[in-house]
DNA sequence: CTATTATAAGACAAAAGACTCTCTAAATAG
DNA sequence: CTATTTAGAGAGTCTTTTGTCTTATAATAG
């Protein structure tokens, strides 16, 4: 998998959070219910957006977390780098140390491209363009649900 | 990282197999040293590929392993399909099982044409290409050497 | 035949990623 | 103040990947 599976997580928790009122504070109990995902694990990983100054957390009742800025002003891949770092968009294809334009593999260019590529698309989609998308179209976000059962008290 | 270590090592090594005479066996210990990479590891690799038809092997002395057809006709993806497996270029970027047109996630459409791009990319070149480009540029593949001192003797 | 050189196979260990459990601290509703 | 509900932090487990080591088997040069 190109995204480690906290990465993933991290992805699907944001993306949620885009659905909803920026305003109010959704617990993460919530979160890792809706998303089938284990709640310590997925406590983890929001900590780290939260120390990224992604997300903004409250604690108490009424308390949770919510996403910064608007949806519409985050991009994938600010998660990505957030929770996978920035090596995945610069690391070499044959795992040289130091492959560069100055330095580079048999693979470098090629993979150069395709990688522009991937950050590109990570880059010009951003969680509100998810959430309407999931939204509109009553896709998923988790194994079985769709969509409207997602966002369903 | 996109591919496994088990992948790229494959890759280092065919890579090499494909800038010698497609006659000649090289052994295996001789590409472990050249690639620096573990010997019993690689054996295993190496295994893989002659298994799925990729690789001839010879045992005795003057034995190692040679490349089933010559570098021009095999892809990087077929050594990538080998080692991988297919579910690097069908799986859902989300790790949702089944996501696929008529049950997608959100991010559906948008991976998998970064996936084509990727698949195109690895479909797109062989050994010889890069093995070519390698010898001609004096690139490298493993992390200091370069390719004249890899095929030194 | 025998020594040598190679593949082949399997048990095992270390490291990293994924996940769980437990405990503490903060905040507020009542 | 107190009970509740949350975030936060750390230890520990399970699994997969990666890598090592040991032994067996095949082939051939001489």
């Amino acid at each position: 998998m190109l995204l480690s599976k906290s990465c993933v997580y991290g992805l699907r928790a944001t993306l949620y959070l885009a659905t909803k009122d920026r305003e109010e504070f959704t617990p993460i109990k919530q979160l890792s219910d809706k998303l089938e995902i284990s709640f310590h694990f997925l406590t983890k990983i929001l900590q780290q957006l939260t120390a990224d100054g992604m997300l903004e957390s409250f604690k108490g009742p009424n308390g949770g977390v919510r996403l910064m800025k608007p949806g519409g002003k985050i991009a994938l891949i600010d998660v990505v780098l957030a929770i996978d770092g920035p090596e995945i968009l610069t690391e070499c294809a044959l795992g040289l140390p130091g492959c560069g334009l100055k330095n580079p593999c048999p693979l470098h260019e090629q993979w150069a491209e395709t990688r522009d590529s991937i950050r590109d698309m990570l880059q010009g989609t951003s969680l509100r363009d998810l959430a309407e998308k999931g939204k509109n179209e009553n896709l998923r976000l988790t194994e079985d649900g769709d969509f409207e059962t997602l966002l369903m008290d």
